[in-house]
DNA sequence: TTATGGATTAGCT
DNA sequence: GCTAATCCATAAA
């Protein structure tokens, strides 16, 4: 028996990994995360940034591989996983052969998929789908939202649909690319290194802009 | 051993 | 606009 709106998501394979994470970052963008929980969640991909491993100073492997980090240095596709500011829970995948660090952090998703799972994940109610972005735009909201945790998910290999945690495409394509600089960082904070879907409302920091006030985000006024 | 601050978010002024 | 929340890797001592 076939679900009339069931859209078959194919894993991508290692390969598409094992190259410089801004390729990965760029042709990550409307790819889709899924997540098996008892219900299946899926969110499509429009917001990631890419980090470039040693010589990156906003890299967390600038400092070369320790316990933390290991897994940028291990075999692409796989999931680091971060706590920050001691309340969340941040998304990457590995990039690079193996011996080579490099990743992209997941910011901005889309829900496709297991909402009613989501806004229970992060504990909100959702009244209208202006409320949708509070779910997953923002790499501390979509872990929240998807349940991730570096307990559960560091390491986990996101090329296999028999992970708990995977990334796959449908057929959609990606439009409207485009590639700014990074967010939150000190270091490095000059480079275009994040990729979004312009104009999609779960990109992170536009859309939900806390006020309406003032537009002084440069960025934004291009085009 | 102790100190510092971060790839964030929510809530208050 | 400002900052508390609150953990842990890393630096300093």
């Amino acid at each position: 028996m076939r679900k009339s709106h069931t859209v078959q998501i194919r894993p991508l394979h290692r390969a598409f990994f094992s190259r410089d994470p801004r390729r990965v970052a760029r042709e990550l963008l409307g790819k889709v995360l899924v997540r098996e929980a008892p219900e299946r969640l899926t969110a499509r991909i429009v917001e990631v940034e890419a980090y470039l491993g040693e010589k990156d100073p906003a890299s967390h492997t600038y400092a070369g591989n320790t316990a933390r980090n290991s897994v940028l240095f291990g075999p692409p596709g796989h999931a680091y996983v971060y706590f920050i500011y001691g309340t969340h829970y941040c998304l990457n995948v590995s990039c690079e052969p193996e011996g080579q660090a490099g990743g992209v952090l997941f910011r901005g998703l889309e829900p496709l998929s297991g909402i009613e799972e989501m806004a229970q994940a992060r504990g909100i109610e959702v009244r209208s789908t202006t409320d949708l972005p509070k779910l997953t735009s923002g790499p501390g909201r979509l872990s929240e939202a998807f349940g991730i945790t570096r307990a559960r998910d560091n390491a986990c290999d996101l090329t296999s649909p028999a992970s708990s945690l995977w990334i796959g495409e449908d057929r959609y394509r990606a439009q409207n690319v485009r590639v700014t600089p990074r967010i939150g960082i000190t270091k490095a904070a000059d480079k275009p290194l994040r990729y979004l879907l312009d104009g999609n409302p779960f990109v992170s920091g536009k859309g939900l802009q806390k006020r309406p006030g003032r537009v002084s985000i440069p960025q934004i006024r291009s085009k």
